[in-house]
DNA sequence: GACTTAAGCGGACTATACCCCGCTTCTCTC
DNA sequence: GAGAGAAGCGGGGTATAGTCCGCTTAAGTC
């Protein structure tokens, strides 16, 4: 009745085909996304393109907002990986402020590179509204806390200051003008560095 | 051929079943809003609330975003009032920074109670990012600019400040937990004014 | 007050996200 | 390697955003 029991830590692992599918879809995904843009990638044109079903796709990412949020997943990884254990001042080894600095920049050249993939990511009637953004509200939360910050609610700032490095681009900035987007990811971050010594400093 | 010559100063007056028409579907979209929550709010269920056709509801707000954009910017006027020649320190008669810091909890609130709309009023594939925020960004702008801050690009700063200070409710944090919402807003705001304070000191 | 014209209207039509549920395939156990 | 049970799959079904285009009607013109 009870083969193994409680065998509930992992829940279980994930089935080989299934593995298998996600690595497809995310490739097929990727294909259309670099053939014909985040607004035309639509479910069952995934589907056909990964000859699988459609309901395959959803149960894979649930949503279409999902397929985008793995495939900047995939990308974050790489990003993370240079947060926490590259060289500084990007990874650690550097003063915080100064790790802060460089991630905003590091952080806005990211959000730059994916804005399409980012925006197509955000959820409009998502009841979480993504778990997107956590990874850098608890790095710069991280950070924040290592600096001595007299009397301020570290967790409320973090989440503001994450607002401020990745909602312009989220939200307010159009993704059209790609032509200035050097200029703009370097105005970008300077004013970023401007922002976090003007919170930090003593 | 040619009545009145070029008499393309204002291009021409809503007609009045139009402007009509615009009344009724916003005070439909309100009656189910209030009803059965954003969410539920479909464009041909505005339209059969209405008695007009699908069609017209698209004339008229485009989009489904559209809608919640309108009804955002019917509330919008009133708060925009209050904080254009409304009594100090939200109106004007205080100093620069004090405004901000009487704005940030103003429109936190402001943000707080509307904020099913807000979101609704975000539209994933717009072009461009909706006009939304832009209010608040002018203003931030304008009050920046009265601080004398060395060295800063107040423009970006303005943006940035902006979504430090709306972000968070458009994006980050769910809509769920209205319970606590009063202690919510209390804390952000007193964060916004730790945050404002900090960036404006000398 | 009839005439003209352009704005407005309506609702059938299309595209697409998302649901559902019977069938298939994997995986584990003996 | 056979059996049992769960996980996964597929694709037809539904709901809804958004388009289109011929008809209607408001608003000036003579």
């Amino acid at each position: 009745m009870d083969g193994p029991v409680l065998p509930l830590g992992p829940p279980r692992a994930e089935r080989a085909d299934a593995a298998r599918n996600r690595v497809v879809l995310l490739a097929a995904a990727r294909e259309l996304l670099a053939e014909q843009g985040a607004g035309k990638v639509t479910m069952d044109g995934l589907a056909e393109r990964a000859s699988l079903g459609k309901g395959t796709v959803f149960r894979r990412f649930g949503t279409r907002a999902g397929i985008f949020l793995a495939l900047l997943d995939e990308d974050e990884r790489v990003f993370q990986e240079r947060v926490l254990s590259g060289p500084p001042p990007l990874g650690p080894g550097a003063g915080p402020v100064e790790r802060l600095v460089a991630y905003g920049r590091a952080r806005c050249c990211f959000l730059v590179e994916h804005q399409e993939v980012a925006r197509a990511a955000l959820d409009g009637r998502a009841p979480v509204p993504a778990g997107d953004g956590t990874l850098s509200r608890m790095h710069v939360r991280t950070l924040l806390g290592q600096v001595n910050l007299a009397g301020a609610d570290v967790d409320a700032l973090a989440l503001q200051l994450t607002a401020a490095l990745e909602g312009p681009l989220l939200l307010y900035l159009s993704t059209e003008d790609a032509v200035a987007a050097d200029d703009r990811i370097e105005r970008f971050a300077r004013s970023w560095q401007d922002l976090v010594e003007r919170v930090c400093r003593a």
